[in-house]
DNA sequence: TTCGTTACTGAATGGTGATTCATTTTCTAT
DNA sequence: ATAGAAAATGAATCACCATTCAGTAACGAA
């Protein structure tokens, strides 16, 4: 219960991440989670509610983690396009680097129930918005069109990473993610046309 | 296990569906479905073998009647920006007419069990390769830029796709998926860019 | 009507695995 | 050292629910 921040409590959620990744959250029984973790299974139960705050741990801790990874990382940049292209790389690059976590954020949040889904959307708020932001900035500065519908946009921008991630993942990780980034960045910017002008 | 195409079977894929997409997979009792359905319990075994096929059924039957439809429907149409839009106005247009089904296809995908997984994707290959000849077929014609890297921007259209479905799921369906066709449609077509070029 | 076949029923079974808690170990302060 | 508190243990519990199957009903051919 008491969510002390301390050298077990962060073995037991790496280990969570590890069997969820391999066994997903459903098959995931927590006494491998104790296992890995190289300790009893009460002992989870000192330091999270349930199996399901679990999950929603590893997001809080690792979303968290990202968004001000990225937040701090856009600081050094002045532009949208160039703060655009940031948010891809580093999307790609942190997942890719992270492979298991990849795995539990691509895979186990769709299956969660509606109640652990509800908190894991709010815990994503803050980069969508961060996102979001972006578009407007770029909208402002004339970067981007000014009748750009910025959450339309963002959507977009979201919903190919995730789903360049989960192609990954289920390809067993054996491209690279990261050098998508220019591409990916590319079309967004330009489109698919070869020429200027797509007619409505 | 006969899977006797009837009116029982017919009734149980469709209490299913409506209970896997208001309580999720795993929190969808088999005697729930059969409660909606109006029949046993016992009574599914004899239509499918057991839980996951009913999910995997749920694929078959439906994303294989909508590919169908796509593509009886793009054979009226030549060019393939007319196609792309055509696919997206499809795609919303299907899942807004069948919330339940949305609901399913987007939360339910992601199943843990690879075996499910790997059925699933291969269902869901007819209609990624269709988007994909639309792509090539663009590259041929000149409409889209022959350095496209078709795969790539697949992905992009059904990240897109997806993502704007999750959305408004979760969002209970409270606007209309169906208007933002032309909005995304453009999006494609023209990137986010104000004037011509985007850099590197 | 009768008999055989096919369809259906739903209570009982059995495996599973999250969670609990009485007990033990480790830690801390005096 | 030692007592008391805090942390950790892991075997036992027990709720849950997919699946089975012995029994019943419906059907249809003769």
């Amino acid at each position: 219960m008491a969510k002390r921040i301390n050298k077990k409590y962060e073995a037991i959620l790496e280990a969570a991440i590890q069997i969820f990744a391999k066994y997903g959250y459903h098959r995931a029984q927590v006494s491998k989670i104790a296992k890995e973790a190289g300790v009893a299974d009460g002992t989870i139960y000192l330091y999270f509610e349930n199996k399901e705050d679990l999950l929603i741990s590893i997001f809080r801790e690792k979303i968290g983690h990202f968004v001000q990874k990225a937040q701090r990382n856009l600081k050094s940049v002045s532009d949208a396009k160039q703060k655009l292209f940031h948010i891809i790389a580093l999307h790609l690059r942190y997942l890719e680097t992270n492979p298991a976590l990849a795995v539990v954020v691509q895979m186990e949040v769709r299956q969660s129930d509606p109640q652990v889904r509800k908190e894991i959307g709010e815990l994503m708020q803050a980069y969508l918005t961060l996102i979001e932001h972006v578009m407007e900035q770029g909208k402002l500065s004339g970067e981007f069109r000014e009748n750009l519908d910025t959450r339309l946009a963002r959507k977009m921008i979201f919903g190919t990473l995730d789903d360049l991630v989960t192609s990954w993942v289920l390809h067993q990780q054996k491209y690279s993610l990261q050098a998508l980034s220019k591409p990916v960045y590319q079309m967004f910017v330009n489109g698919i046309t070869s020429e200027k002008g797509g007619e409505a």
